[in-house]
DNA sequence: CGTTTTCTGTAAGCTGCATTACACAATTGT
DNA sequence: ACAATTGTGTAATGCAGCTTACAGAAAACG
């Protein structure tokens, strides 16, 4: 939903065209910071106040509802920011968590010093508001996209999303590089285990995408693009379960 | 659900601080905008680029997803930033526009401008990335909220929501101070109006709420902020449609 | 002032998917 | 190697709320 402006925000580094001066001034201020698979990262420990550049492996923003659902609100990979932008924690207490989804190598930076980086680049503040610009935006997409989607465009929709920015092309189709669970999926899509599990299956049967060592595989993503924005097609509907054929 | 920090921030005015000739600067680069009840802006016209600021009356923002469905991201009030910061227009086409509740009064900046401003203010950008980042939590938590709460916890939510920011104590209760329709609410909660009608109507009857001139107010908040957060209670549940006494 | 548009109230019917309840597979840890 | 944890497959059941279908009220508008 993103495409190429996900692409272009990651290459273009926040952090580019910045004298050795001020690469200096980043590399004293900041700190390294490993993450061991599903490692827990909460933004109320001291680090509260913090901004975190995602430089090795790749991490899930969950925030856990007050019933205790768990949404995934990102999966983010290498060259992403977060942290204090992503608003850490909260009035009432509830609070987005971060977990490593594999062997993670993060970058951290005090909210103070960061914001003694941004008075010294006046560049910087730009470029940060148009990368919460753009996570807004994302954010907002997600939303709608689950509040009125059926079950199966969602998890259409997320496979596309995720192999935006984690998606490597084979020969029998787009693989996205991520070790999830059925539950992390629930998590995304805001549904349970047991319906993902069939509603995964289904979309195997029909041949659309594959299950490869708990990677997704595409394998049609013309067909996968069509689930996910046809909403009962009216004649012959992709039904669920039915359709095998 | 954001409690003082709205209130906190809407008072610590973004711009507050600033010296005389910064003041000159923002009046100078900056134009009045006036919108009539219901009057549109979107923002791929030609002030795509552009940041707005409320200064009096509101407006909504609303989403419309693929399939067609209006989602209202957010109603803003008085004192309120939004524009460039809420994502404007989007790769897919997809955009958020801007809806007058009522007579409103703007005051609109172009991007190029802000980014002037804010390199001549350097502390501009510490503040921006705060509130760009309590948005996002605020639009987080709107997120949760819809997706696993019932429809009469969502309207729950989403008054104590409004009053925080629009709400009037009277003697009878606290006003929300914003005539909508049942379409809009509708649009809040990601619901149907009609649902949202007699979920309305159930509300009144338990005398929790009730409804003036298209106005919501809150006679019971007590209540209301449980029903907002226990999902089915167990014992008695506040059930719809029955419960009337 | 009448006409059109926008709102509101109510109810029967249908359905997607959450819930519940298992059994088995795979991975992790010691 | 074995136990404990974590993940997966599948099916019966129930129900919240979307859909559909009207009719009257209120407001906008000429």
């Amino acid at each position: 939903m993103e495409h190429e402006k996900l692409w272009y925000l990651r290459r273009l580094d926040i952090f580019s065209g910045l004298s050795d001066e001020e690469y200096g001034v980043i590399d004293r201020d900041s700190q390294s910071l490993n993450l061991r698979k599903r490692q827990l990262l909460t933004f109320r420990g001291t680090a509260q106040q913090a901004v975190y550049f995602v430089k090795k492996g790749s991490i899930k923003l969950v925030r856990t509802s007050a019933e205790g659902h768990e949404f995934i609100i990102d999966i983010l990979g290498p060259s992403t920011l977060f942290g204090e932008l992503e608003g850490g924690l909260d009035a009432d207490g509830s609070e987005v968590i971060a977990e490593a989804l594999e062997e993670t190598l993060l970058c951290m930076m005090r909210r103070e010093n960061f914001d003694r980086l941004m008075a010294l680049v006046p560049a910087l503040g730009t470029r940060i508001t148009k990368l919460s610009g753009l996570r807004l935006r994302k954010i907002q997409n997600r939303l709608v996209d689950m509040l009125y989607s059926s079950v199966e465009a969602r998890l259409a929709k997320t496979f596309l999303a995720l192999a935006n920015e984690f998606g490597v092309t084979g020969r029998d189709g787009l693989l996205i590089d991520l070790r999830l669970t059925h539950n992390d999926y629930a998590g995304l899509i805001a549904s349970t285990r047991e319906t993902v599990s069939t509603g995964l299956n289904a979309l195997c049967r029909k041949g659309i995408i594959d299950i490869r060592d708990h990677r997704v595989l595409l394998k049609d993503p013309e067909q996968l693009t069509r689930l996910a924005w046809r909403e009962i097609p009216g004649e012959f509907r992709g039904q669920f379960e039915r359709g095998k054929g």
